[in-house]
DNA sequence: ATACTTGCCGAAACCGGTTTCGGGTGAAAC
DNA sequence: GTTTCACCCGAAACCGGTTTCGGCAAGTAT
């Protein structure tokens, strides 16, 4: 015991870590035994691997991952790049993302290493060097495409990594996804359910594959309510805003314009907004909307923006858990799940006042009215 | 050249990685020399220097960052444990702080290592366990608390970090901070050129440092514009819209109202207009507002909400290359920088329509007529 | 009693680098 | 013609782990 604590005592005063060949010393056996105690190998005795490990927990010793990983190969770490360019869609949802992944990492005495990119080129040459260095283990993949180059990359070096979404060609591919697509449907089971036709659905970016899910959503639940779909009424491209708003305006300007709009970005819907306020309508009154995510501003809008709720920290966890899985040698095929959104109607949407054609009208006179300021 | 040639298709098709022993037996060297050269010794001829350097290049040769560490101590790692419990003021600001750390980190070949963590405690464990495995070189801190524990601990520990933000115990740190006093001393000069008297502060968190710093800048604004400072119109700890909201109630609620308020925290700020609403008061005609941090919401509300802006991409960048130096042995004293934010009209500022007793009489009308239909 | 397993651990190689030490070579100094 | 001294580089230890291999002791089969 004396030994015991001048050890402890000489580590901390030399500021100098713990290693195996301490803890060996202090049992009286060699680096070689102690490592194989710890890690659960068959061919020592139990009573001696639970000295190790008694020991061990004592002294406060801790491997040090970059001395197995030169050896194992394994860093203990997961790899995230971050594209930001185009849109900022994904933004509000990074700190809830990195907290699942972080906390479930944690949990293993694993790491997250974060990178960020401006381009399509840049995120693959950043992985090229994460894996180069041996720096992560796999990779997390945010923003699925419908062809992923990440993918291919990744099945090239054979690196594993999980998907946060799904994607065309899915050989080899383990994923988390939230089932978007019947978000949509449901949100237009709810306005039809409410009296409304003209349903305009206002999409995301065209090369992801959710635009391609939500789209086929919408219409399943066009065909259930019994709608024709009306080409005019589905736009697509809207991310942020801006964008959002600029496809409210076509939409109003249109001889039958919607009387509710789905929207398959909420910052998109919250462009709307600002049309329909500069044309005077009111939102759930004249106009109903919903839109899909779940942002926070949704919630501080006039009126708060009904959505369907995505749970991004738990998702984070999901996917952390699922690649290092994945990394331990889990079959790809057995790591797929997705799960359902959650709608939360905050009221923005409501039953039609006016049908298309008033609303048109009101809309024309509106138009007449506020140009003539300008 | 043929031998070369093996080496690589060899490397490839076994996906072996091109090791420093491979460069040496190109060279006909030893691995010791050959590390020598890439790491500029200075007993390595220039000539020799040169040839191991393109020998490498061609190879594709790249150190393995854990075998290096495990002599040297390095793991080429930034760490960012990122606090989200109490509020979430700095979500927007996330993705292009990250983005500036990482493009500086990856210019020097190094990685960032992101944790979360809930609670100070958390936090603090969090980074013991990054230090104890050394699977960061140091840390950037940020939020800083006026006494901060994270600096105490790492102090403690000897591990290399700058602080995003100034505290009161300054040995040993090094930093890089906004000088948000200065803007909050602008609001007030900005406000009280447009005629304003009475002038209100919202102040964010007691116990971070820049809360301190903004309350003396605002406090510095009404000496030179040569108003005495009202106890009732300072308040503080609002960093989110509800806190926001109440705290402009309780402002409208006074005898006398301000007129203008500065707000130390945009996302705060914002909960002001819903407030302003309620009472059918309109931004910038009967209520200026300026806000603080350039937040991407702050421009899609109505009015869009004056500002300063923080360039937080910029503030990674310099917080990256100034931790890499600090790692690298330069003196914290001489790591410190403070810069200017910017700021951006956007029309919720104005001339006082109302004087306080007007406004004051309005707010009593209105108060009555809303306090009929409830 | 001998041979053959089996269980358990020590010894040593190994992973991919860095760093220390010492020695050989050639040029300058004596 | 030695001696001296840089200048360069090879050899080997080292960092902190993991993994392979082999051998000893005890238990079982013959």
């Amino acid at each position: 015991m004396s030994s015991l604590d001048f050890q402890r005592a000489t580590a901390n005063r030399r500021r100098r870590r713990v290693t195996i060949a301490d803890v060996a010393a202090e049992l009286s056996l060699t680096k070689g035994t102690v490592s194989r105690a710890l890690n659960d190998y068959p061919d020592i005795a139990p009573t001696t691997r639970q000295r190790v490990r008694r020991v061990a927990r004592t002294l406060g010793y801790r491997p040090l991952s970059h001395a197995q990983a030169i050896k194992t190969g394994r860093a203990r770490s997961l790899g995230l790049v971050i594209q930001l360019s185009e849109h900022d869609a994904h933004r509000p949802f990074l700190a809830g993302f990195l907290a699942g992944i972080s906390f479930v990492a944690s949990s293993e005495s694993w790491t997250l290493t974060v990178a960020t990119a401006d381009s399509d080129a840049a995120t693959l040459s950043t992985m090229r060097r994460l894996i180069d260095e041996h720096k992560v283990d796999g990779f997390i993949l945010p923003r699925t495409l419908i062809d992923d180059p990440r993918s291919a990359l990744l099945r090239e070096q054979e690196v594993p990594f999980v998907m946060f979404g799904r994607t065309r060609d899915t050989t080899g591919c383990a994923w988390y996804d939230i089932r978007s697509e019947d978000s949509m449907a449901d949100a237009v089971h709810r306005l039809a359910t409410l009296g409304h036709r003209r349903i305009a659905f206002v999409n995301g970016g065209a090369r992801y594959q959710y635009s391609r899910l939500r789209l086929d959503g919408f219409r399943r639940g066009l065909a259930r309510a019994g709608i024709d779909e009306d080409p005019d009424l589905v736009l697509s491209g809207a991310l942020a805003p801006e964008a959002g708003e600029a496809a409210g305006e076509s939409l109003l300007a249109l001889p039958r314009p919607p009387t509710a709009v789905v929207f398959a970005v909420d910052s998109a819907a919250l462009g709307l907004y600002r049309a329909a306020r500069r044309h005077g309508l009111r939102i759930a009154r004249h106009l109903s909307v919903i839109g899909y995510d779940g942002i926070p501003d949704g919630s501080h809008a006039d009126p708060p923006l009904s959505t369907y709720a995505v749970d991004v920290r738990k998702a984070g966890e999901r996917l952390a858990r699922m690649l290092i899985d994945r990394i331990r040698g889990a079959e790809p095929a057995s790591l797929r799940e997705t799960v359902p959104a959650r709608f939360i109607d905050r009221g923005s949407i409501g039953p039609p006042e006016l049908g298309t054609d008033d609303l048109a009208r009101l809309l024309g006179s509106g138009r007449a009215i506020h140009q003539q300021p300008n």
